[in-house]
Parts: structure tokens; C-alpha cells; sequence
DNA sequence: CTTTTTTCTTAATCTACATCAAGTGCCGCC
DNA sequence: GGCGGCACTTGATGTAGATTAAGAAAAAAG
């Protein structure tokens, strides 16, 4: 069945019956992302988590200068939203982009409060889902003070093994924060030091 | 009656009813902590969060040539926590340190699993409460990769105007990511030029 | 397979911010 | 009320990483 990956996915924190899994179900909605198309982008009011079952998306603002930066990947079982318009529904600042042809789960906010009346262990699931996301955020913010770009970059290896061959470098070098060409550089430094 | 801030500020986001806010102040425990003092120290498993009602405290990381990196700053009304270790129930990286005599509420971990379970709602408090701290705390992130310092200092100008005051230079410094030396050089051209 | 687009590399130059150093003012404390 | 440390300033110099530019390699599109 489809939707194994996302019961799964909620299995790591709560337990539902067959009952309640099945409800759930029928609160998603199935969505095809073909790559370098957007689920959303910067302006739109962010109306549904997304949760990745195939492929790749990548969630990034665009600065005065026109620069990207990416605040987050979305591989297969991750979830992804603009937070800040979910939450207040105004107009975000994200853009959200297929970074390869890409299936998700949507689920809209309207169905994530029904879900809460309905099936209060969904508090308790988002609850800790947040929760892991803050940590992991903090722990990025801690590291952009205080390592350097080669450090960020260790980091980065170690915390996604399975997006490094796989995804472009300039989008790696977004996500630790420098240029597209200090990265190559430092990468080929890097190897000789080796 | 000294629990009006902590119910005001659950109250921003549930309601409790008179016998709820009576059990859920049994399991707060208030704490003094004197400037400079320590309510958390880096290798301790964070076993509380606080709720500050008068005074202010930082929460910062030390990195390995010994220069700080400030977290958050939490003056009253703020909860605080070194999050990853609350959750993981490891050793945590954070200090908590008072800037001036601080008093704060504590809730146990223990506790606050039990309020789970009697009190569902506070499920729902502490989701809402998390899902603000991760998105000031990704905004934070997006402005670090985008902005100069001198507009991050902007930003935290506008964000906590009451704390600009009140607080020391080198404070302010470490929590926009640059060193006491630069921000004082930044400050003095600030008002040179307006 | 060919063309077009995107990604990656390498090099020269530039800049925001760090580091080191020395001096000034100030506030808490005996 | 003096003094010892801490916060702030200012200047000289150093550096991680940015910018600009241009060519090579790889991948997507057709």
C-alpha cells in the first residue's frame, strides 16, 4: 500500500489502530512533483505539510541580492513546510522546489485540526516532530556561529550520508552557507589534504 | 499571587479551568538565581524547563578555543531549556547563566509527562510553544546565511527592544555572531552616518 | 547523437569581519 | 573611597570566504 511509509513514519513516536490509521489516510492527498517545479513559493500562504515518499525537494529563501539559501532538504519519509505561513497563514518565505521528479502526502491544515479533535495522539505526534526540528535547527544555528565552513561540511556528511552523491553541490554549498566556488575549492583542498 | 504570569502565559494559547491552573502550579518549583550564577552547565542532562518571572538569563554554547555563542536570552515571561538534552535525556551543551538576579518557575520533565497524560492540553501548549521557538529559531538561521551583521543587529533591535538597554554590548555581540571588537567599530559608524 | 543548459573548476582580486594589542572608563566590592 | 577587574573603544594587521570571470565537464533536452 502507499501509504506504509508515512504509518511508519508516525509509528516511531504514537501507536494507531487500523481504525485510526485508516482515517488518517483518507485526510492525505496524493501530489506529483515533476523536478525544478515548486510545491510553493515565496508570497503563497503555506496551507499543508508535505511528506516526502519519493524523490527529493528543497525548501530555500531568496535573498535582496538574489542569492539562494536553502533552510532544509526533503528526502523520502521528511516532512516539509513553510513554518512560519503554516502557522500564521500570511504570506510565506519560502520557496519549495522538486529537486528530482518527487511524490509527496499532502496534509492541509484544515485536516491536521480535524485530526487533533479527532485523534488527540496527533498533538503528541507534531508535538515531538517540532520538537526534533527545533533541536536540529538550534544545533545548525550553534554551528554557524562557532565552526568553519569545512566543519559545517563534516557535519553535513555525517548528519545526511544518503543526499551527498546525490545532490548537486552548489546545493550543498547553500545549505552550509558559502559560495558555489568556495565550496569546490574547499573540497579539492580537502582531498589533498587527505 | 506569584503564579499570574505563568497562567497568563498559558492562557495566551489554552484554557484552564481554576482546578487545572491549581494542579498545574503543585508541579512548579520556584528557583532564585543570583548573577553570574548557573542554573545549567554544559555535560548536565537538563532535567527542567524554566519559565523566568523576573531578572533575565542567556543560554550559550562555548566553542573549542573557548569564545561564546549565545542561544537565546530569556528575560520574564521566556521559557528556556537546553531542548536537545531536555528530550534526549543526554548531557547537553548549553549553560544557562543569569545576567543579573533572576528568579524562574521550574517544571520537571517528570512532570511535565505527567501533565501529558492528566491534562492533555498541555500537549497542545508545549506543540504551539515549540512550533514559535522553531520558527524564530529558522528565521534566525535564513538571516545568518542573508544579512550583514549590521542588519541582523537591526532585526534583534526591533524583535527585543527591551533588552537593548538593559543588556551588555558583548551580550548582543556574541548572540549576532560577531565579535564584542567589531560590533563596538559597527555601532560607532551606525551613528556616524544617520 | 547533438545541442543546450547547468554544474563544476580554477585563478585573480576584494571585503567583511577576526585577531591582537593597548588604552580608557566604569562599576562592584572590600 | 580606592582599587581591581570587566566592559568598551580604537588602531594595525590578518584571513576566511565573496566576487568576478572564463573555460571545461557533465547532464538534460530534443
Amino acid at each position: 500500500m502507499p501509504f506504509k511509509l508515512i504509518l511508519d513514519n508516525l509509528s516511531k513516536h504514537i501507536h494507531l489502530t487500523a481504525g485510526e490509521q485508516e482515517i488518517f489516510c483518507t485526510y492525505l492527498q496524493a501530489k506529483k512533483i515533476k523536478r525544478k517545479q515548486f510545491l510553493l513559493t515565496d508570497g503563497d500562504i503555506c496551507k499543508h505539510s508535505a511528506f516526502v515518499t519519493a524523490g527529493c525537494l528543497r525548501g530555500y529563501t531568496v535573498d535582496k541580492g538574489g542569492i539562494d539559501h536553502v533552510l532544509s532538504f526533503a528526502p523520502p519519509d521528511w516532512w516539509i513546510a513553510d513554518m512560519y505561513s503554516l502557522l500564521s497563514q500570511k504570506p510565506g518565505i519560502l520557496n519549495i522546489e522538486a529537486l528530482e521528479d518527487t511524490e509527496v502526502l499532502l496534509l492541509s491544515k484544515v485536516n491536521q485540526e480535524i485530526l487533533y479533535q479527532q485523534i488527540p495522539k496527533f498533538e503528541r505526534f507534531f508535538r515531538i516532530l517540532t520538537e526534533n526540528s527545533l533541536v536540529a535547527s538550534q544545533q545548525r544555528l550553534i554551528d554557524g556561529l562557532s565552526l568553519t565552513a569545512e566543519e559545517r561540511y563534516h557535519n553535513f556528511c555525517k548528519r545526511y550520508p544518503t543526499l551527498i552523491d546525490h545532490l548537486p553541490q552548489k546545493q550543498i554549498a547553500s545549505y552550509i552557507g558559502v559560495t558555489p566556488e568556495f565550496f569546490s575549492r574547499m573540497r579539492s583542498e580537502m582531498v589533498r589534504k587527505k
